[in-house]
DNA sequence: CGTTAATAGTTAAATAGTTGAACAGTTAAA
DNA sequence: TTTAACTGTTCAACTATTTAACTATTAACG
């Protein structure tokens, strides 16, 4: 047991990446529930970190239609979070923006989420939950290509 | 830089996560979406893992409401993938298993699922993934804690 | 130039998943 | 035996998603 056949592995990973993501998603709703959904969130951290983006960008990035993103960021400019801006010089695309509130409830979700997480993984040894990070960033690396490649067939 | 601080850290991990879980969500789906949702295999998945369960158990390990597996379990039913099959001692309890067209559907899905997971983590070192998942697992006993400290408290 | 392509985003209908509240039927406790 | 607890369902409301059709705009090129 101390080699692992590749099987084995599969069958762990694929078990425990869907119950992570289940409780993960379940505390991180608890954080932020009444305010945000956990989509909600991301879009906000996403468009925080960038500063601007488009639709498409978004669509992109979360992997889901431009419609989709459509009907989201209309839910999220009703309550006030997001502000669309034509580009002037092309005038098919909107920019999108966070306005004042949408910046105040980022602020505010994202420390319950940071201590959310903070409080879990300072219950690992530093070293490994490093290396687990960088492999998980790995990860991400390898998926990145898997869609290109599934793209491009 | 060798040294992250843990803020670095939890930023990292929220983004990464985040990442990962899309992107996979989405190759997922690319597998086996004709047929089924994700949700959908996963709760074939646990079913022929635990041979047969019962609707709040479901609830409690997909971490939603027992109202939210009355409405899947009721749309894989429809599709003749589940039995619901009424306990004679205890006549509340209802217990679910997979019918032979249930077992079918998994079997072909997961065998996608397999290869595609497979195709991914054998670009890792072996004892790389094997450390990655070994500490995604304690992740999973720690958010399993946190979930029974929130419901204690 | 003018027609045709491609692009960015929206709309609408359909489906899946979710919650919360009310409910029925059943069993356990007092 | 009445009351409380539990299992599962129904219903209304909502979010997220896809597909297909559509608008408006820009790019390509003959």
């Amino acid at each position: 047991m101390s080699v692992p056949n590749i099987k084995e592995l599969v069958d762990r990973y694929i078990a425990v990446s869907f119950s992570v993501e289940k409780k993960a998603a379940s505390l991180v709703k608890d954080q932020i529930g009444s305010d945000l959904t956990n989509d909600q969130h991301y879009t906000l951290r996403y468009i925080n970190q960038v500063g601007s983006c488009t639709s498409s960008e978004l669509a992109e990035v979360f992997d889901v239609k431009k419609s989709a993103i459509t009907a989201m960021i209309t839910r999220m400019w009703e309550k006030g979070l997001i502000q669309r801006t034509r580009d002037e010089n092309d005038r098919r695309v909107v920019y999108l923006t966070l306005t004042e509130k949408g910046n105040e409830l980022y602020a505010k979700t994202e420390e319950k989420i940071h201590k959310l997480v903070e409080s879990l993984i300072t219950r690992f040894d530093q070293a490994e939950i490093q290396q687990f990070i960088e492999t998980f960033e790995k990860l991400n690396k390898v998926l990145l290509e898997s869609k290109d490649f599934k793209a491009g067939e």
